[in-house]
DNA sequence: CGATGGCTTGAGAGGCTTCAATGCCGGTGG
DNA sequence: CCACCGGCATTGAAGCCTCTCAAGCCATCG
């Protein structure tokens, strides 16, 4: 019941987005007919580029359609810090309806696929159905969990644990999109990038990919990340997915 | 125009968060009248006690009515990170309403006043008003905006910058509610705490107060902060407030 | 085939932690 | 009324984790 009186090719495109919604929401066909609706300008854009500046004042709201994409602030002395990772069917800026002056910066990691949605017509979807009202708002908490769990990281674990859970993350993030195959996922991104991420420098990224690497628990490869050892790679992560709330629960207050 | 049909005595205790919404949000007299009708269960929590719990089944959200609450995570080894200060009118975890899961704890840093509201409650109201429920998804929005500077913070801030960062923080919070007078506002937080907001230990967090202190900065003195020197801080602390989202404006998406 | 970007490795410096001890203060009980 | 105790602030010294600076390697690309 996808709404197929009309078959934009832009659909297609809605439907990770919808996904990523049904795994913790539960929504009515209308409701899921309302998501895949939502009109879309879909852009392509190549790698390293600041495609949201700060302190724009944003319409849209930019969808990951391909690609990786990094949400990042900065220091005065030009220190970056990448405080998001999006992979496809991520929204990098759904609290954009509600804040839409940035305070951030969005950054393509590698050549990307953009699609931009318009803050009206996302308003409009959720005044009008508060499942989806709700359902917007779930998305930017598990966003938040992941920032929560960002700042344990970054203050509380060592460069080691840091990179390890990192890499647990993704892992998650992408299987639960069914991205994870064949023990690996796709991470397309710089040891710089990982620098940016961690909070830590590359030479150090560098040492502690190593060193992971010579534990036998992970293998980077280009631009993929393999699992050797998962239950090694989470003790030395002391990762626990909990916090991105990826198992299908529908249970809202 | 505050619904004063009927005036129970819980009312004046929702004013401050009413306060704290009006801040960003427009909300017409009858979303208001809803909102300090929220039906709350009030109590009195004595200092350093955790009052939500890791992996709890959450069914109501807390509002700070006085006090201060930290919301924290732990490492595996122990070593325990404040994520988020909540001062009174915040709602220490209005995120819970969508993720009723926690994956965070709640501690009173001093002893304190808790109010407890229904997630039905909340749901409902923001069923039944949708600029209700963007104004609650906006808070949640400006809690991660803070959780994001917070991870800038740790991972590219000195220490020295971080602890000035922190105390130009909570100055800004306090003054928008109100509470930022003489120059000094209420910030009841011992060392020790400071540090697991921080990231630090608490013998760095001693020797940066006090060297925040040598420069003439602040003055920390009991469960006080003056501030002596705002400029100065601001320059030590590399503090933007931006990302607070103080300033009153309404536009939407 | 030189230039570029990313990865790798080494050596030294420095910021923060760890460990340890002291002083201060308010609360408590004998 | 005062001695004791626990929590908190403070200070010192040593050590380690991570940064900084620097150089070399490799693949890709124009």
């Amino acid at each position: 019941m996808k709404s197929e009186h009309q078959a934009p090719l832009h659909q297609h495109v809605m439907q990770p987005f919808l996904t990523r919604l049904l795994l913790r929401s539960s929504l009515n066909a209308e409701e899921q007919a309302t998501v895949l609706d939502l009109p879309i300008r879909v852009e392509r854009i190549p790698a390293s580029v600041d495609f949201v500046r700060l302190g724009e004042r944003l319409g849209h709201a930019c969808l990951v359609i391909d690609g990786l994409v990094g949400r990042f602030e900065q220091t005065r002395k030009g220190d970056r810090q990448t405080t998001a990772l999006h992979i496809p069917g991520d929204m990098a800026d759904l609290h954009s309806v509600v804040l839409p002056k940035t305070s951030w910066a969005l950054q393509t990691l590698t050549s990307s696929t953009i699609g931009k949605i318009a803050h009206t017509a996302l308003v409009q979807a959720a005044d009008r159905y508060p499942a989806l009202a709700q359902a917007f708002w779930r998305d930017c908490a598990v966003d938040a969990s992941i920032l929560a769990v960002s700042s344990v990281n970054l203050g509380r674990r060592d460069a080691r644990a840091r990179t390890a859970h990192l890499l647990c993350e993704m892992k998650c993030r992408e299987e639960a999109v069914g991205r994870f195959t064949e023990d690996s996922y796709g991470f397309p991104i710089t040891q710089v990038q990982m620098a940016d991420v961690l909070g830590l420098t590359a030479v150090h990224v560098n040492r502690m990919v190593r060193s992971l690497r010579a534990a036998s628990l992970i293998r980077l490869s280009g631009s993929r990340a393999s699992v050797i050892d998962w239950p090694g790679l989470v003790e030395a992560a002391d990762f626990d997915p909990a916090y991105l709330h990826l198992e299908r629960r529908f249970e809202a207050g």
